[in-house]
RNA sequence: GGGAGUUUAGCUCAGUUGGGAGAGCAUCUGCCUUACAAGCAGGCGGUCGUAGGUUCGAGCCCUACAAUUCCCACCA
């Protein structure tokens, strides 16, 4: 039996997983017998470490997928990990340059052989990670997005979509990273303000007679300059347009234009439009047709354009010169500093370079319909539901998809170019032969798949699409999709277009979407800022099932939760409690025959107890359907330490000291609500809640609580009036407590209290031993407080006439500040009309009772004169 | 520039269709009462950001404003 020592979760976390693992509890099979539950995890990178982000995320999907399968559902949670290619590349090379040698040097075989090893090193620890927090996902089903299910269906989805003419290759500007030397998505630009300079450069006219000014951050890109641009309303320079003007350290000629994407405030109100390195003066270009000059190449290096002098140098240098130079001829204006808006690459943080290359595109208009289509249509639910507008924005404005990388870290496009007439084959293997020229040698495409379009496809490549397996047809769509909210447009909409495009449905029937985990301070947790908070080290110290708790408790959807090791603290005080009170359950159930519930003879207390937890259950249960876990668990959390631990157990105490049928209809009862208890705790604190429930003596005991049924409410109704009526002694025993420590009496000290009323014997036990004082029907003078059940006159307390008096004084006022305030509301006929008849008629009911205590203080005071 | 969140006790935050303001921590008082001092009992503490409006009634609904955080776009 559950008895001795104190609350220690190392003791017993690990062990209890391990069981938990061994018999299978985890895995979930396709049973057309249950209604299926399906979480996908969201799969973190293979390399990264279990951090407190994920510890929330994971701990909301683990608590509902536990929900559901106490519920008897087939619950599957499954788990993966990414391959994360850019960023993992980045790794890599880091990783090479350490060793002295280049990805170029050993080549792209050996380099997948490196990534291969990367993985296999790195593969499973994060998913032991998150082991040790308890997570019950089904590692049977464990995926990888490089994995051989998920590069079936990433190359199936690809020719899907290039057959369908929704991918596509095309020229265009695109940011480019110098220092990965690849394309990356807009998604990946993260911008940041830097101290920069603004360059005022003088463009002379082509026939000599003066010259203008432009503003420009970028000064060495002026080689690529086609043209000059004005606003076409702006009158200083309305002549101008049509002019041509001499391009500095160039022969080139070259025109001002007029464009309303000018404006006249800005700088000098002249723009030099460089088509081929800024995304707007591309779009100018393209308005009025100008030539794209690229000037920078994919090393970062000036291209042949610029000219001998600057062929070859880096942006910085030629960007020094190009100033020199300008200073040396006079065109340089002045030079003053300026704070402006750049764009770094997300991975290695160099600042990108808008660049005109030639990539793979994902046609975007028609595939994103259905998928705004099904949140409208209520297909697919939104948690909380103002951030659709954050996703029908994000879908409505999107732009085509570039999904190459010109990188080796990925799923190699299969794109096949014939050697001999360039055609171009998407297929799952290299084809053999050319059906245009017949030639037998192909090379494919070199670049690799944007990370995103095998997480696209995540939750049904995991179910073994595009195979119809009987997984797919039987989880999918899954039920809920959980994720912080800043990944809310970059990924989870990728995943509902590519859905319904390749599974014919939505991946999934809900959208939980959460906040960050923040530090202390509100700050994000971060490497740089060193704020980190180790999940594990706090799990190992404190218990994964505190830590669990100090995550969710008290958290509403969709906003962000500071982290801090109080909520540690407090969690394991409350699990410690938990402890505590199995251990008092078990000490007194030792020596007893339990009764199955239907057949103990229940008295007031459990009728009680019983009323409340029923209420419990359907809450608990309301709130975790809603996916409301932090209010599901204060529910719990509240109902554990103030009902039952306060008041039940302690109600219990006169009839379990008093021993026989009385003990063991009592501590039957006590048993079948602490076990209750247990089960809805679980899923919250999975640990602690199995230890209890093994070590404890229950009726009907499943040789786990994680496959226990989930509790259920029962109908209540009948005990309503009992519960009525330990309220109403629970009232009295507040009262008593208080007036005894406004007079300054120890809360040990038995008092002698005067009550006159009628009280039952259970009644007149319990007010005695929970207010810790004696009942006397002998009058006498002293504190008087008014309850329900009558008038209580505490004895013990030397007070004279004049303190008695005044304590009296000061209740009637109380009373009748009440009073007013009833009176006020039921004088009024508009509040008697309109409002519910059911609370005006409580209205009514507690201004009776209001004016009968009040007439008894009255003549308690007369009687004193 | 566009959009969203937040603003409630000293601190961290709940508050489920509008119907007498809540918890934890901190603090104060008294208790080592036979499950628990990681505890028990009792207190102190709030014009619910500001100003209007709707309503018999507003922390909750509407409008404006302020502070703060974030997202998107952009910054020659």
């Amino acid at each position: 039996m559950h008895t001795k020592g104190t609350f220690k979760p190392e003791e017993f976390e690990r062990d209890i997983y391990k069981t938990w693992e061994e018999k299978k509890y985890f895995h979930a099979e396709v049973d057309k017998s249950k209604e299926p539950f399906c979480i996908i995890m969201p799969p973190p990178n293979v390399t990264s470490q279990a951090h407190i982000g994920h510890a929330l995320d994971m701990t909301y999907q683990d608590v509902l997928t536990r929900f559901k399968r106490m519920q008897g559902k087939s619950a599957l949670w499954l788990p993966g990990a990414d391959h994360a290619a850019l960023a993992t590349e980045v790794k890599l090379v880091e990783k090479l340059k350490k060793e002295g040698k280049t990805k170029e040097q050993i080549g792209r075989e050996a380099f997948d052989k490196e990534a291969w090893a990367w993985y296999n090193h790195y593969g499973d620890r994060i998913m032991t990670q998150f082991k040790t927090l308890g997570f019950s996902a089904d590692w049977d089903r464990y995926h990888f997005t490089m994995d051989k299910t998920s590069t079936s269906a990433v190359l199936e989805a690809f020719i899907r979509l290039y057959d369908k003419g929704l991918i596509y290759r095309g020229t265009r500007q695109t940011h480019y990273c110098v220092s990965c030397k690849s394309v990356i998505s807009d998604d990946e630009v993260v911008y940041s303000d830097e101290k920069g300079s603004m360059w005022h450069i003088r463009y002379p006219f082509a026939d000599g007679s003066g010259y203008i000014v432009v503003a420009t951050t970028r000064p060495e890109t002026l080689f690529g300059d086609t043209a000059v641009a004005v606003n076409p309303k702006d009158k200083r320079y309305k002549k101008l347009v049509g002019k041509m003007l001499k391009l500095p350290l160039t022969t080139r000629e070259i025109p001002i234009i007029a464009d309303d994407y000018v404006e006249e405030s800005f700088g000098t109100g002249m723009v030099k439009i460089t088509p081929a390195h800024d995304p707007n003066d591309y779009e100018v270009g393209k308005r009025h047709n100008l030539e794209l000059i690229s000037v920078i190449d994919k090393e970062g290096k000036m291209s042949a354009v610029s000219g001998k002098e600057f062929e070859g140098l880096s942006i910085k240098d030629a960007r020094a010169k190009v100033e020199k130079l300008l200073k040396e001829q006079g065109l340089l204006e002045k030079v003053e500093p300026y704070t402006h808006s750049v764009g770094h690459c997300e991975r290695c943080k160099t600042p990108i370079e808008p660049m005109i290359t030639e990539q793979w595109f994902v046609k975007m208009s028609e595939l994103v319909k259905p998928a705004i289509k099904v949140v409208k249509d209520g297909g697919l639910k939104i948690y909380p539901k103002r951030f659709e507008k954050n996703y029908f924005h994000w879908l409505n404005n999107i732009q085509d998809w570039c999904i190459s990388r010109q990188i080796w870290t990925g799923h190699r496009i299969p794109i096949y170019y014939c050697d001999k007439c360039k055609n171009v084959v998407a297929s799952k293997n290299a084809p053999t032969k050319c059906e245009k020229c017949g030639c037998t040698h192909f090379t494919q495409d070199p670049d690799v798949l944007d990370t995103w379009f095998s997480s696209a496809l995540w939750p049904f490549s995991t179910l073994g699409w595009p195979e119809k397996t009987e997984d797919f047809n039987y989880f999918y769509p899954t039920s809920v999709l959980v994720t912080a909210y800043d990944i809310l447009t970059q990924w989870a909409t990728k995943m509902v277009y590519m859905g319904f495009e390749c599974a014919k449905d939505t991946p999934f029937r809900n959208c939980l979407i959460h906040g960050l985990v923040r530090d202390e301070q509100g700050r994000k947790m971060s490497k740089s800022l060193g704020n980190g908070i180790d999940p594990l080290e706090v799990s190992e110290k404190y218990g994964a099932d505190a830590l669990r708790l100090a995550l969710v408790k008290d958290i509403a959807l969709g906003i962000d939760t500071k982290f801090s090791m109080t909520k540690v603290d407090n969690s394991r005080a409350f699990l410690n409690k938990v402890w505590n009170a199995s251990k008092f359950v078990s000490l007194h159930s030792s020596d007893v025959e339990l009764v199955p519930i239907e057949e103990v003879k229940k008295d007031v207390k459990d009728k009680w107890m019983l009323y409340k937890l029923s209420h419990l259950i359907k809450t608990v249960t309301s709130n975790l359907e809603k996916f409301d876990i932090g209010m599901a668990l204060s529910n719990i959390y509240n109902f554990i330490w103030n009902e039952f631990c306060d008041w039940y157990v302690e109600l219990c105490k006169p009839s379990i000291f008093k021993g026989g049928e009385e003990k063991a209809n009592t501590v039957s009862v006590l048993n079948f609500v602490f076990d209750k208890l247990l089960k809805l705790l679980h899923p919250f604190a999975p640990f602690v809640t199995e230890y209890i429930y093994q070590n404890i003596k229950t009726l009907d005991k499943s040789e786990s609580i994680m496959i226990a049924s989930f509790p259920t409410a029962s109908n209540v109704s009948a005990f309503k009036k009992a519960y009525l009526e330990e309220e109403q002694r629970l009232e009295a025993i507040k009262l008593i407590r208080n007036i005894k420590a406004e007079a300054k009496i120890a809360s040990n000290v038995r008092s002698l209290v005067y009550f006159s009323g009628e009280l039952t014997n259970d009644a007149k036990d319990e007010i005695e031993k929970l207010a810790t004082i004696v009942l006397t029907n002998e009058r006498g003078a002293g504190r008087i407080v008014i309850t329900s059940l009558g008038e209580f006159v505490l004895l013990d307390e030397k007070k004279d006439k004049g303190e008695i008096e005044k304590d009296l004084l000061a209740q009637i006022e109380k009373i009748k500040f009440e009073i007013e305030r009833s009176q006020k509301m039921l004088s009024n006929p508009r509040f008697v009309e309109k409002a519910p008849q059911s609370l005006v008629e409580e209205e009514k009911r507690k201004l009776e009772n209001n004016n009968l205590t009040f007439e008894t203080l009255k003549s308690k005071l007369n009687s004193l004169k």
